[in-house]
DNA sequence: CGATTCGTAACTATCAAAGTTACATGAAAC
DNA sequence: GTTTCATGTAACTTTGATAGTTACGAATCG
């Protein structure tokens, strides 16, 4: 997904069609069509219908941080959940209680983390220059 | 799972069949014997066959903290990967340049608030004397 | 109008995790 | 020593989430 977005900065003039975002990473064009709804309605990209349409960045990539773009994805930055297996179980109650608080100070530790980091700043470690060399190696 | 293994920690003195622990969680006995196959090459639980057998921390429950079992597992911290789709592509190069580098930071920070957190600390907040009510919840 | 492209629903395919069954191995009780 | 209980593990089945596919409607430009 950031490769996507990453290229979709080196290019900001042009819009890309689904299919050509999809070549990217080998994928399927309603499957970027699906996952970029979220981007859309966090106001990170913009999509157009019709004959030269496609999608772009709804803004400069200097100000799209990581952090942005995982909640507009909703994607937790832990890998675990907290649902009770067993309700009514203190045992369990005192793990979620303890999970829960690394869970809340984690959270907002990587998000805090993520949030220094923009578009942009990956961006310009590409290369350098690699926009005038055309060495993306996607061929087609 | 840590549900499971506070259990054990509430009550050290008699070992547990995989049955029982199974049913904390509602799984099944092979589950557990799997996931815990781990651990048992970690030095944090220990087994025994034959009647009377079962399951048992293999050391104080103060000396064993989350960190240490989270490496047990071998889970990982961060819920993503970083594994190349289109190699050679430069964008990407840049892409996984830049989440290698936060998962490095952000592991080591996670591992360090993790290892903080002992196995008797989350056992000292169930309750306070659960062990006496026999409030467990877990009825047969 | 016709070509293009997104939006979305409905269905199928894939894959990893959990669950199940079966049986061998080891240890204690009688 | 035989029975009983429990782990160890392989093999298979089930389940659920994600990706891929197909289809078609809506919007936009030439």
């Amino acid at each position: 997904m950031l490769h996507i977005l990453v290229h979709m900065a080196t290019s900001r003039d042009e819009a890309m069609t689904s299919e050509q975002l999809a070549g990217f990473v080998h994928t399927n064009a309603v499957v970027i069509r699906r996952a970029f709804a979220g981007l859309r309605e966090a106001g990170i990209v913009a999509s157009a219908r019709g004959h030269g349409g496609g999608w772009q960045l709804a803004k400069a990539p200097e100000t799209i941080s990581l952090a942005e773009i995982c909640t507009a994805l909703g994607e937790s930055l832990l890998p675990f959940g907290t649902e009770p297996e067993a309700p009514g179980c203190l045992v369990e109650q005192a793990v979620i209680g303890a999970l829960d608080e690394f869970r809340r100070d984690a959270e907002k530790l990587l998000a805090e983390k993520l949030s220094r980091v923009s578009l942009a700043d990956i961006a310009a470690t590409v290369g350098p220059n690699m926009h005038l060399t055309g060495a993306h190696s996607h061929a087609s």
